[in-house]
DNA sequence: CTGACTGCAAAAGGTTTGCAAAAAG
DNA sequence: CTTTTTGCAAACCTTTTGCAGTCAG
């Protein structure tokens, strides 16, 4: 629906009075690659091409693409939470609890879900920030052999 | 379905081995009493009692609980994991990105998409552990008058 | 008694901040 | 030239760990 941002993410900044500098262009291409890319895997990828940048710059960077609103971030774990770009966030993250394995589906299944959320509290659900945590298909069959 | 197992988790821990202190007693009433505690909170509970209780003690007394199944976490923010208790367990967190407020719903609600993830993928979903980021509804009325 | 549990202090992991120098517009 | 951004180092916060003494069974 909404057109795709991929080629206007530094009007996007400009528009807010930020500044397009090659961080933060390395910054949103590691997010790009990596899918679910931690700040430390991200920093990471950027070191590839620019060894000098610094985590505290990719914490900072991150931070204002996802306000101006080009990435999102999700909890998947205890520890770090991952980022994706926002034409990436139709899918829900399965976390299993057991082997870490995660998932994704379709945003569409819990379409109904989130409705019922919205009707019943008024709740708006941010979709590419839901997880899920349970247990996946290998883990519960593993389990039934104990 | 399974009994009530309130007044026997004392004997849950003695069966796996593990013993009864007054910090484990003291740390699962602390639990039941804030409902959705941080550790740090729980912390400050079982210290109105015995006051040199040390908090490595409650992370600790926590993952015992947690595995012999008294009690379960979420992972409603950034940083801190809340825990309750397994009968509490049936409600599903809504967190607003905004405001931070946790509103709870009846599980019931995510029926449907839980057992369309069960056919889907396979995946059985920790219903006590799921949480949903968003924007609350005040936070959403709010946003309109920006 | 004996092994599990606790308190303490130190380490570890992840994130944030202050500041002066560097770069964008 | 002005203001934002960066790198660095140190601070911070939450959670984990090693260890010796303590306590439950």
């Amino acid at each position: 629906m909404t057109e795709p941002t991929t080629d206007s993410w530094d009007a996007l900044l400009r528009q807010r009075g930020y500044r397009i500098t090659p961080q933060r262009q390395l910054v949103l291409a590691a997010v790009n690659e990596l899918q679910h890319g931690t700040p430390e895997e991200i920093l990471t990828v950027v070191q590839r091409t620019a060894a000098a940048v610094n985590l505290s710059t990719v914490y900072r960077t991150l931070e204002v693409l996802q306000e101006v609103g080009v990435i999102t971030h999700a909890h998947i774990g205890h520890g770090a939470p991952v980022f994706h770009a926002l034409e990436e966030a139709t899918h829900i993250h399965l976390v299993c609890e057991e082997c870490g394995k995660v998932t994704s589906i379709d945003a569409a299944v819990a379409r109904p879900f989130i409705e019922a959320m919205r009707d019943l509290v008024g709740f708006e659900t941010d979709v590419g920030h839901v997880s899920i945590h349970g247990r996946c298909s290998d883990c519960q069959t593993a389990a039934t052999h104990e």
